[in-house]
DNA sequence: AGGGTTTAATTGGTCGGACCACCGAACCAC
DNA sequence: GTGGTTCGGTGGTCCGACCAATTAAACCCT
């Protein structure tokens, strides 16, 4: 006996990221000004008709993204996502804006080519006997991971070898978008047998402390699948997406 | 002596902020271990004394750090920030972690030198008239900045010339400890001359579209500043701070 | 009238308690 | 076993109240 729902059909998402969304837009659109201050929290629950419980939580995720300021006893004013936005507001604007996603990609892609090279120029020469073994267990003895888990890991001992814990970073949030369109890289069986080979080399690379020859492998592999992903992206220009 | 004190005297800092800090350090010194169940929201709240609403408001953010899952109808657990940690994980992590703070300083001018040259190479490609006339803007109207303030809006320009959102990211993240330890480079008179003289020759640089020269300049003056704090860093090793 | 102080209004932060939505395990029928 | 049901526990939302910080108006003294 389901009870007469008064709202909304069912929300699918949290009330709160509803009004995060809502308020992003808002901002990044520049319907909110920079520097302007938003409604007060009392006004903005009136408003929208929730909580101000609820209000408080949307507005405590965009402080997060660095995207507003909040004053105790004054009120939240807008930044500028331009001088202060982070890692995360990316991905949220990814969410609302799809359109810009593959310029997002690109940027990462382009990103990786310039950094991954080098991380893995230190990674050689940091690297223990302990990052050898795991690299050989996520190599040979870990057979059931999926080819995109599998590479994700390479690249995170390699990482871990570095001893930067900015590219560790990075490459956390590089893989939050691999799992998510890695596909459109893997998806070619050339692609994934170059894969395959590229994890041999670099691990005889790294084992035997070559510097320079791990550099090598990590850009010819960068910049192999930064242009394939580029053609991918170009050949489906007018694909829409689920 | 030093009796701890059961009633704090004042709480300086929001009380979530608090609790965000101490569930943080539990998760990162692992006595919270990785997939673990945290305590319920109830539970915390009435272990720690304060309402559950300020538990979430403190779990929230951990979740905005990506330092935990929230299920609705399960739990929060603890995720590994090795894995999934972002970069302003490790801005919290600074602040609780002092003796890793000359680490991730490292660390960030280890990426800022590989990766500001490209970001400049690109930007003199792709830069409009209207970055031309913003560095102009700042080197030769805005004359109240500070020093530090006037090298963080010319790289701030380069980035937006260089159209890649995520240099312009990485970017504002490294302004954040500019801000804060800029004076270990800028409080060398030598290092303030130096500073002008990069950005006039960047300006003309990039004027000129000559993005080979670009990225030669910004190599230069990565290398060097790196460097330079590098050798601050290491005549103050025993020097504390509160 | 000018300048510093007090007061009041406004706004975010915390509180307590209630109910809703969701998950998982135990249980039950088949 | 399989699939559905029940039920306890957990996070999500709501309500209304008070605390704490900020701001600006009102006030007072000189």
């Amino acid at each position: 006996m389901t009870a007469k729902i008064f709202t909304r059909p069912i929300s699918r998402t949290k009330l709160y990221e509803e009004i995060e969304d809502v308020l992003l837009a808002s901002i990044i659109q520049g319907e909110i000004a920079v520097g302007e201050k938003l409604p007060t929290e009392r006004i903005l629950a009136q408003r929208l008709n929730v909580n101000r419980s609820t209000i408080r939580e949307a507005l405590s995720k965009l402080e997060s993204l660095d995207l507003v300021e909040i004053r105790h006893g004054d009120g939240a004013y807008a930044k500028n996502y331009l001088e202060s936005g982070n890692l995360e507001l990316i991905r949220e604007m990814i969410k609302l804006d799809k359109p810009n996603r593959e310029g997002i990609i690109r940027a990462l892609l382009e990103m990786r080519t310039i950094i991954a090279p080098e991380m893995a120029f230190t990674a050689a020469q940091n690297r223990t006997e302990e990052h050898v073994g795991r690299l050989e267990e996520v190599l040979y003895s870990d057979t059931g991971l999926s080819i995109v888990e599998k590479d994700i890991r390479v690249h995170h001992i390699i990482a871990l070898a570095s001893g930067n814990i900015l590219y560790l970073v990075l490459l956390n949030f590089s893989n939050k978008f691999m799992r998510d369109y890695g596909y459109l890289y893997f998806e070619d069986e050339e692609n994934r047998e170059r894969s395959l080979k590229f994890h041999e080399d670099m691990y005889h690379a790294i084992k035997a402390h070559d510097a320079a020859e791990s550099r090598e492998i990590m850009r010819d592999v960068m910049q192999y699948s930064q242009n394939a992903v580029f053609r991918t992206l170009l050949g489906s220009v007018s694909q829409g997406d689920k």
